[in-house]
DNA sequence: TGGGATTTGTTCGTATGTATT
DNA sequence: GAATACATACGAACAAATCCC
């Protein structure tokens, strides 16, 4: 039970990294409340660190910050979500677009080496499966060499597990690897139009798989509305 | 000379804004050291609160926090300056996507205004004129209603006048009125490609403007190339 | 190199605000 | 609605690193 030992400057950092990876391993579900004090206690850093990590992780969207109530793991509604990978797709767009063509031979089989890591993980290892699958994405991100655009894809990967914990089906990320080989290959083929249109239907595919479930629970409003239309009522 | 007043849980955030006006209207250049301590002071609070904003700043990219040196305003190399232009179109490629055709007249209406303050502003007023002309962007993004990309065009707005501060030439953002207009045009006849195509042209010639004097002050050796070249020496 | 001045890193106490009974 | 318990907001002070002469 020994707490963060690291050199001076640096354990905020360290907090930061273990509630992140605590928040997207699921460990910690959205909405959990995050108390400075007991984080504090159990990572072996006084409130002060911790607090610093939370306002990092608020600014990432990971955690919310209510003012005089304590820090919660975000939970994300339905329409962020579906704005959330409205813009991902646009930044993944230009990855593709920046790496088509332009793969070097050792990052390929970096690609390679990783999509057999999830064809290997995939079945009996969801929880690495899951992480894998997003990883990917981060992994073809950092390749393009753009900083910017390799942090927001990092970020916007980080709440997308948030929101297919919210709202994804269970065993939903299986089918993806199969996407991921298509990609690379139009990748490696220069085929800049192509991998385009793979990316966008892959994370469509997420997208509709995870949030399909926007009709179960919705305004009874537009629930009731289509049974009206079947009997030929109201509007 | 009075300090900030608000309620609790509140003044972080305002040193946040303080800060970040600051350094937008380069009151704060580049580089400039950010002690917290004399920030506190002049702004009344005590250095935790300035400790919370310089992190959030620093998420954002405004600031550069350097371990146990203290934190500087951010000074981009022209490197990331590109990176970030690259990754500011595609994301404002999505922005004016969304909007073609589904503007209202209010926002036309607005964004007509927001021009009209633009042209008034032009000539007289070269502060004001930098800070519409980015605003024009940001007020563009906030009619897609989609939060994560508002967020990050206002992220990449405000770091983009860091970039223009640092490279930017005199006088370089006169001309950019007029695109707005045309891409205003574009999105109220619904012509989505033209809009953008207008962007693109919009954001590069900013860019190209801005990042050509790369060539002035790069590494010595590739100044030297063209003349070796020239002389029929070296490659 | 060395040592004092300055700045950052961190802890913790008190005040204030929120939830609960 | 008041009292209590608990969590957060903020600041003062100490420790450690850096800078400067």
């Amino acid at each position: 039970m020994r707490g963060i030992s690291a050199k001076s400057g640096m354990r905020a950092q360290a907090v930061h990294r273990a509630l992140k990876r605590a928040i997207l391993d699921q460990a910690l579900a959205p909405g959990s409340k995050l108390p400075e004090d007991s984080i504090g206690e159990r990572l072996g850093v006084s409130r002060t660190l911790v607090r610093e990590a939370l306002v990092r992780l608020s600014e990432e969207g990971l955690v919310e910050m209510r003012p005089n109530k304590g820090a919660v793991v975000a939970r994300p509604s339905l329409e962020e979500g579906r704005d959330l990978f409205t813009t991902r797709l646009a930044l993944e767009r230009l990855v593709v677009e920046t790496l088509a063509g332009q793969l070097g031979a050792q990052q390929e089989q970096q690609l390679l080496d990783h999509i057999g890591a999830e064809e290997a993980a995939r079945g009996h290892d969801q929880a690495t499966s899951i992480r894998l699958a997003g990883e990917f994405h981060t992994l073809l991100a950092s390749m393009t060499g753009n900083a910017t655009l390799i942090r927001y894809v990092n970020e916007l990967v980080a709440r997308s597990s948030l929101i297919l914990a919210l709202y994804g089906r269970p065993h939903s990320s299986e089918c993806a690897v199969s996407e991921h080989h298509e990609i690379l290959a139009a990748l490696k083929a220069g085929e800049s139009a192509r991998a385009v249109k793979l990316m966008h239907h892959h994370l469509e595919s997420i997208t509709t798989r995870a949030l399909l479930p926007k009709e179960q629970n919705s305004d009874i409003r537009d629930v009731l509305a289509s049974y009206a239309a079947a009997e030929g009522l109201a509007v």
